[in-house]
DNA sequence: TTGTATGCGTTATCAT
DNA sequence: ATGATAACGCATACAA
């Protein structure tokens, strides 16, 4: 490898002088800039992170950890602002993917204490207890949707109530009157009221459950179905709501996209339509959605907001700006209507 | 930060021993051994990889550069399996987004040279053939889709060729005649002839018109249609191509599944039913394909396979096992036959 | 305007 | 079985 010394000595001068031409901070004679910079050219030099940190305590990088981009593809939106958020700020990012395993979590958490970056914004979606409790307290970290009753670090939560609230009052407004809930139902609550901790099933039935309530609308038990999030549980409950006539539902809401697309899929398959024989909307605003058939109705994330939030309050604490009590901030999130919820076919 | 030194002390040894207890390497009294780990366990020691990288001269981290995830959600799967395959192998990894413009691809070349990872594997698609030659050429790099004459890097290609031949074939097996194809026309042939280097759309083109020929189906200009890959342009050639009596075509070949999945889209917009109306195959097996309405027929990449081998050839890189010159090979790919080419929906 | 010297935390070589 | 010490490459305080 080419380290300063073998500029400096192919320039003529010194390692320092090397150093400070390369990277500013003290006067140097256009003579020798010329020299060196000529030099470091022909040579090929780069300085080596490793050193520089060493030296810095610091190393300029902030690491996003989530678990699968392939799961919701929402993360990949939350790479992209990130990615800006910090070339903005001067911050180089770099995403590292966790799967649910514990050793990947735990190479996540050593990643930071070993100061492999400056900070880290950490999905906390899934994430054990004691994986928490073993990240170093004074590293900077902001988690996201830590929902626990105390939390030991900043966080941004997503919009969960928020989120069914709106989507189930749409619904409602659509002229929905026999409403589905896909994602969770009143065991869920009774866990969140047990352990005395919010979980994002408990909080998005409880917008569900205030939005029906609000209209005056009775639900039914076998309307709320608790399942994983992911497409092809979608696909199976599609298939279910329209097969089982029990069900006789004309909207479903559903905790995520990939739920949703995968619902309308199973319901295609059972020779259900959407929106006419049942409305579906999701929640995420993922890009795909757009180009659905139907078009995806959904409570869209706002991934801006959410990526502001969450390294605004990471900067804070690597900066040292703020050191007080751990905050915690919510995204935002707003409706996107389009066909799966009647909404019109328009142009664009 | 707490280090070696701090460990050392408190466990009442020297900072050689700490490390030989913490990594092994030479044999310690039991006793020694103890009092190191509990002192390293209470003051909550973590090895500084800066430190360890200067010494050592490698990181153990092998990054992956892609231009947005968010672009095809192929790159979601290859994070996954890039991921696992580094996790057999003893490597962390990394993900870095770039963007388009020179800037962030500048950021991403300086990554390698400046040894924060110990090799790369590196998107190649769009990427300027000046940056290219910027890396130097002696770090652990393999290219993705470097389709260059004479390529200065261990490279792996995706199979566009093959993609577009088995897609074609496939739609005239299925009983279409005038088949268009989307992403590409002669222009792009004409560019690559007058260059000497193929390229993602000549190649395609190839495959397309390769199959047409054998078949001895005709080819009509207006059926090659010269587009960005992308789910919005998809909408429009979709819509374009239903209104359009002119083109009056039974089947489209798309290069890439967004293309694709806009594409359906737009059809429908103008009224026009995949597959009874015109039957489309995609290219590069995402995930959502499997969930769409109608399900989408493509030629899936064979992720684990170009994973596989680029991950091989940078650790062989890396490790010095092969030090000649740049070899190029090319990722497999296989039929994903679905409903938006009129296989019957099945149950799975 | 430029050079010298020191230390960041780790590990490997030598010595004990 | 363990300790002292040097070196990795860089940035900076200090000296000239």
């Amino acid at each position: 490898m080419v380290t300063l010394k073998d500029v400096a000595e192919r320039a003529g001068v010194s390692p320092a002088t090397v150093s400070y031409v390369l990277r500013g901070g003290r006067h140097v004679s256009k003579w020798t800039d010329e020299r060196v910079r000529k030099a470091a050219n022909e040579l090929g030099y780069a300085t080596n992170m490793a050193a520089r940190s060493l030296k810095y305590g610091r190393t300029g990088v902030i690491e996003l950890v989530v678990r699968g981009l392939d799961v919701s593809s929402i993360y990949a939106k939350m790479v992209t602002h990130v990615k800006h958020a910090c070339s903005d700020r001067g911050y180089r990012s770099l995403v590292m993917q966790t799967e649910q395993d514990s050793r990947t979590l735990r190479d996540a958490v050593g990643e930071i204490n070993s100061q492999s970056c400056d900070g880290m914004l950490l999905d906390a979606f899934g994430l054990p207890k004691d994986v928490i409790d073993r990240l170093n307290g004074n590293r900077a970290i902001v988690l996201l949707d830590d929902l626990s009753k105390r939390p030991a670090f900043d966080t941004v939560v997503m919009p969960h109530r928020e989120s069914s609230l709106i989507a189930t009052r749409y619904l409602i407004e659509r002229g929905c009157r026999r409403i589905a809930f896909v994602g969770a139902d009143r065991s869920d609550l009774q866990v969140a009221a047990g352990s005395g901790e919010d979980s994002a099933r408990s909080l998005r039935l409880e917008g569900y459950l205030q939005a029906m309530e609000e209209a005056g609308l009775a639900v039914r038990p076998e309307w709320l179905i608790p399942v994983d999030w992911r497409y092809f549980v979608g696909v199976d409950v599609g298939r279910g709501l329209a097969c089982d006539g029990r069900l006789d539902v004309d909207g479903v809401v559903c905790c995520n996209d990939s739920l949703a697309i995968g619902l309308i899929r199973g319901l295609a398959d059972a020779g259900a339509r959407v929106p006419d024989d049942v409305m579906v909307v999701g929640s995420d605003g993922v890009t795909v959605g757009e180009f659905t058939v139907p078009r995806l109705s959904t409570v869209a994330l706002d991934v801006p907001d959410l990526v502001n939030k969450g390294l605004g309050m990471l900067i804070e604490r690597i900066d040292g700006t703020y050191d007080g009590e751990p905050r915690r901030v919510t995204a935002g999130c707003s409706l996107v209507a389009k066909e799966s919820a009647g909404e019109s076919a328009s142009a664009d």
